[in-house]
DNA sequence: CGCCTCTTGTTATACTATAACATCCGCGCT
DNA sequence: AGCGCGGATGTTATAGTATAACAAGAGGCG
């Protein structure tokens, strides 16, 4: 279970997962670039998901470039190393809350503060896919509702 | 499990399906005007995935309006009723492959022909949903990988 | 130095989706 | 018939998401 929707020390998931984004550049012979690095941060900072020109704005107003492939490209980046993902039904981006170890993320998204809990699951479709002969690559899991603070405020 | 993959009557799919559509507007007080029947159709002519504007091009060259609303309310229209589905990995739009009874689809997705096949599963978060008190309205399934005849093609 | 690769930056464009407003049509009511 | 109404379709205009193609700089290495 992961801690998006409770209190926690915050500070440790931003400490962990920039120094396992390092460890596995470093290992792998990828550069975490300061572009890269701060974007990163960025989704770090919540656990909710941001769009692509939400960042971009964040990265603009830090110095960064201006137009949608600076974000698109370090977003990429991040999401093919496994350092975040991408949420299929917001078209947002949220850090990754297990770096370091491959996985196939499953989430929690709440509709209404969009904050996103990754949680561990088995790939739920790997029967019926070995009936039919489908050879799955990537499974998108996610589900839709209200996080434990959203309905409260209903 | 479906018949996207296999060699099956395909008429029976597109029979089956606009009867339980007109049965279901029928009950519902719903109008399956003519666009949003041949929207119907269009989808039902293949288990492929269109975009809307692939649909809409369709719709627009039998005499419909051309302009993306036309297509996007019809669609909307469709997966609002559970007569299609939107896969949210592709931003397209699917025909229901059961009609008639209410459920939360999953789907195996072809990345390569986008034929579409859909199955039915277990919601796979419950537990993890029930742990954290999130309260989950709709989950999206989606296995993208390739189908036999891709694989085959490879 | 000259060449190569990777990264960042740009311009321009493509693709996906919705807001807002206009028109038309069928229906119930007077 | 005349009117008001809701729903469906149509339009214009715009918003939101994403990528192709090209230019320029940094660093490694012959
Ligand atoms: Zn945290
Ligand atoms: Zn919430
Ligand atoms: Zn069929
Ligand atoms: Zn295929």
């Amino acid at each position: 279970m992961s801690h998006a929707f409770d209190r926690h020390d915050h500070g440790t998931c931003i400490a962990s997962a920039l120094s396992a984004a390092e460890a596995a550049c470093a290992g792998r012979g990828m550069q975490l670039t300061p572009l890269r690095r701060r974007t990163l941060e960025i989704l770090l900072e919540s656990h909710v998901a941001l769009g692509a020109y939400d960042v971009l704005a964040r990265l603009e107003a830090e110095g960064f470039g201006s137009k949608p492939p600076v974000a698109y490209r370090a977003l990429g980046f991040l999401v093919e190393n496994g350092f975040a993902h991408r949420i299929e039904g917001l078209s947002a981006y949220v850090a990754c809350a297990r770096p370091g170890s491959p996985h196939d993320p499953s989430f929690l998204v709440c509709r209404s503060c969009r904050r996103v809990a990754e949680e561990e699951i088995q790939a739920p479709l790997a029967p019926e896919a070995e009936a039919e002969g489908f050879a799955i690559e990537r499974t998108v899991v996610e589900a839709q509702g209200l996080c434990p603070a959203c309905r409260g405020r209903a």
